[in-house]
DNA sequence: ATGAAAGCGCTAACAA
DNA sequence: TTGTTAGCGCTTTCAT
């Protein structure tokens, strides 16, 4: 490396690059946008001296001047939860195919947070603001979006809520999401078709959005089958592995009332399935299960987990394809993405003597 | 929102606010920064009016001049391996913590994007850049990191390669990793103190450093209890969930000489397992499987994988804790991280017979 | 207590 | 073909 005694204080600037060269900085900045003509003599000196001198150009500098590089930022709960890695990383995936950076927030669940991040994300001048995720929505949430929304469009970016809904159809953000509603009707509906008649959702998060669309999807496929509403059962533990390790083992303590379980996601549906293995019980002999997103390790389970695909690293490209092509930021747009079930081996007609049997 | 005309084209500015305020930007820039006394009144003005305009400081504008927000980059190969993501979610962690802003970027393996997105990062001006995951370590790969350490010290900042080696120890990089033989041996040596004495090791990536520590501390351990130079048997498939499967399916078709399996990490354990299951033989009864990094779900593979835990979270917080603590680059610090084995039910004494039997 | 003005590193007119 | 110059939005002396 050519090290002059240029660097002694930090970066590198065009400056120096254009003395080395010999030639003024305007010459530099054109060879290196390389988007003007430069004769081959000049531009050959200058990329050398840049080369020996290990030059960089300060993207702050340029984003201030110039448009600045484009930028997405997805904010999601966690990227150590199976789902979320996997939209982050179709965004990701879509986003460096066109040439565009992106930023991974997360924020724990903390709306705190991702108020906080949004923020940041404006400040560094992001284009597109992708939020994963299902929410409480309560009015909180709808003003804090809105507000989100208004702010972004105001500085000429983009914001997409993956997975929740608008706040009203009148701001404007976009919405990509798959039919939780659908999903969950096709797999209860793959349970009764199973004879079973007593199906347990386990997994309930009142006030998500996301859960109470499976939750009604579920009590609409009860109810399509001539099932009374009461047959509906629904604990509401919320989400992850502890929680429905935890739910699961309290239901087997009490009562035995049901010959299947509907996992509100895949993770639930592991905590179930360890509990259930845990009580002496097996799957799908004495319970079925299922579960909802079909992550990369559902077929690694024991059983392997009978559950919904929700093809999430096509949520997270659709996301970014979907905001970048429509050019008016059409307000409301509303897009379902399908889902379809995946059959393994947790699922079996209910035991014919009414009820699950010890081992 | 209060809102006027002034936001017409794009961003407000710090002039809007001024001009709404009636100051000048110097004394809004002080009561923003809040690191100047400012008289109550004129404070209150300035947040009025910043609030009323809905300003956010432009972070570019901002890093110019000034210190700019604190960044740490993340390049892994992809934020969906379980392991990967823990880590960053550690390095995320740390950061927020710090009030630093985190990056992540994936490379899918492909040192060309690692390059270009270190690049990046010099340009984005982050004081932290941390390459995550194992390499294999040639030639161009010792260059390419003595060039990135180069660059990044030239400008003020650091790097840190956790799980993998520093080209060179007067290099400007910290080291944070595992000890892999360590690791790699204990389990090992679990395997032997159950009585197996024909153990394969499946996953082996000739040239990746952590997995080559992990072949010798299988060979290692297989030495320290007597056996033969060639007792060990490695193959060679590489990582992931797929290729575990594959060669796995290929060893029950040809020999069975063998009654355990040292799977390179988790994943190749899961696509092995489900190979064993395949070909009708019952883990651990017919054959014992161990895995490496014991990944959340580890625990609800079919049987519960015994596997060695490196706590991944704790590498990433530990990468960013110790690279701002440690004030000069402390060149060549190498930090090793310990494991431990973690027991389940993948493991018994090999089949009295001496060798595996079908179902 | 507050304003005016000088840059930070870069790009893009505008000159030469 | 190449150089000079005026900002981009902000912070920070230096005056007032």
């Amino acid at each position: 490396m050519g090290s002059d005694m240029t660097t002694s204080k930090g970066r590198v600037t065009i400056r120096e690059v254009a003395e080395r060269a010999g030639v003024s900085v305007a010459t530099v900045s054109r060879v290196l946008s390389g988007n003007y003509p430069v004769p081959p003599a000049t531009r050959t000196r200058v990329l050398r001296a840049a080369r020996d001198l290990d030059y960089v150009a300060n993207a702050h500098a340029r984003a201030l001047v110039g448009g600045g590089r484009k930028m997405v930022a997805v904010v999601l709960r966690q990227v150590t939860s199976p789902f979320y890695a996997q939209v982050a990383e179709g965004v990701e995936a879509e986003a460096a195919a066109r040439g565009w950076l992106c930023l991974v927030g997360t924020t724990g669940g903390d709306p705190g947070r991702e108020l906080e991040f949004v923020q940041l994300m404006r400040e560094e001048g992001a284009r597109l603001v992708i939020l994963v995720g299902g929410v409480v929505e309560d009015d909180a949430y709808r003003e804090r979006v809105a507000r989100y929304a208004q702010a972004l469009d105001a500085s000429g970016a983009r914001l997409v809520l993956c997975g929740r809904p608008a706040p009203d159809p009148g701001i404007p953000a976009l919405v990509v999401e798959f039919d939780n509603e659908a999903g969950a009707r096709a797999i209860t509906g793959h349970l009764l078709s199973a004879g079973h008649r007593r199906i347990v959702f386990l997994g309930g998060l009142p006030g998500n959005t996301a859960l109470d669309a499976r939750v009604a999807g579920y009590r609409a496929a009860l109810a399509e089958h001539g099932l009374p509403t009461d047959a509906a059962h629904v604990i509401d533990c919320g989400l992850g592995r502890a929680a429905g390790h935890r739910a699961m083992s309290e239901l087997l303590k009490n009562t035995r009332e049901f010959t299947a379980v509907f996992a509100g996601d895949d993770m639930v549906a592991a905590g179930a399935l360890r509990a259930i293995a845990d009580a002496g019980l097996r799957v799908p002999h004495d319970i079925s299960v299922v579960g909802y997103n079909d992550i990369p390790l559902a077929e690694d389970f024991n059983p392997p987990l009978t559950t919904v695909r929700t093809p999430a690293e096509e949520l997270g490209r659709a996301a970014v394809r979907i905001a970048l092509r429509d050019p008016d930021h059409t307000a409301g747009t509303h897009h379902l993405l399908g889902t379809h079930i995946v059959v393994r081996d947790s699922v079996q007609p209910p035991p014919t003597d009414g009820g699950p049997t010890p081992v």
